[in-house]
DNA sequence: TCCTAATGGATAATTATTTTCCATAAGGAA
DNA sequence: TTCCTTATGGAAAATAATTATCCATTAGGA
């Protein structure tokens, strides 16, 4: 999907829900639209200060919460990392996380349906959202380490 | 595994790598071999009050680091339910949690080896460890709704 | 038993996130 | 277009989880 379509669906269904469409939330559509990784708080904020100086950090917060809330974005929850947000596929995707630089891709997708299924018959539970992430070093960081031994 | 053969094999492999046994240590083992769920740090901390009452939060969160380091405890990232930790199995399983009560529940193995193989060829990265998490309602939470909406 | 580095505990510090409170502005209504 | 109402933005304080600091204590080998 295209960025500005992107965008412009987030606000047709914020309108939709009688939300107001402020210009710094368009802001943050934007960045989220437009970003191919999955950014943090403080990268959005720091991407929208030279266009947005007043901007604060809680807006942030305040407009990611309510993307959240809303299901245009899907949060990554990382206690070390910080959280990060993908406004692109706001539904569960398995990610790939290179643990030297932090990076977090999005491989090709594949569904996990079967084995939902297969969760919920053998536990009983309602299960309407997983999670799905691979650690380990992006092909940068492999050949860093290479080169660190080397050198 | 027993109780007593998992705290043994803590024990024992930290004694090769040259750490000391403290009782608190031990007691902190103790806890997290004998817990069937993912307690928390503070969870582990009210805990052991009563036998210790002089443990410090600091000691659990430092006695966690350091058996997340030495590979024997699993530590789950959470921004908003805080971390949890499973002594049990210290390596990648699949998880199911309850978005009502916070319950984590360990479902019956499978493993994503198939799904890593081929995730490695696609990306180039190098995956040497994976979180799967599936979210959903427990039977009892699912109860309580209905219940609720009854009443 | 002695010795010494590792550890425990009290406390302060950090860091991410959330809340508060009030002035401001979005966007429908007149 | 102007007005009005209420959601929103922003500064700052508050929370909460986790980590670091510093020093007295202690585990466990010599």
């Amino acid at each position: 999907m295209m960025v500005e379509e992107r965008v412009a669906q987030m606000v047709a269904r914020l309108k939709d829900g009688e939300h107001r469409i402020t210009p710094q939330r368009l802001a943050i559509f934007k960045i989220l639209a437009s970003s191919a990784g999955h950014p943090s708080a403080e990268t959005i904020y720091g991407a929208l200060l030279k266009e947005y100086p007043t901007m604060s950090l809680a807006t942030v917060y305040k407009t990611l919460a309510f993307l959240k809330q809303e299901g245009e974005v899907l949060e990554l929850q990382f206690s070390d990392l910080g959280n990060r947000y993908d406004g692109n596929k706001p539904y569960p995707h398995p990610h790939i996380i290179c643990t030297g630089c932090g990076e977090i891709v999005d491989p090709c997708l594949f569904d996990l349906n079967d084995i939902t299924q297969k969760m919920m018959a053998e536990t009983g539970f309602t299960i309407v959202a997983h999670r799905l992430d691979f650690y380990g070093l992006c092909p940068e960081c492999q050949q860093k380490n290479l080169n660190d031994l080397a050198g």
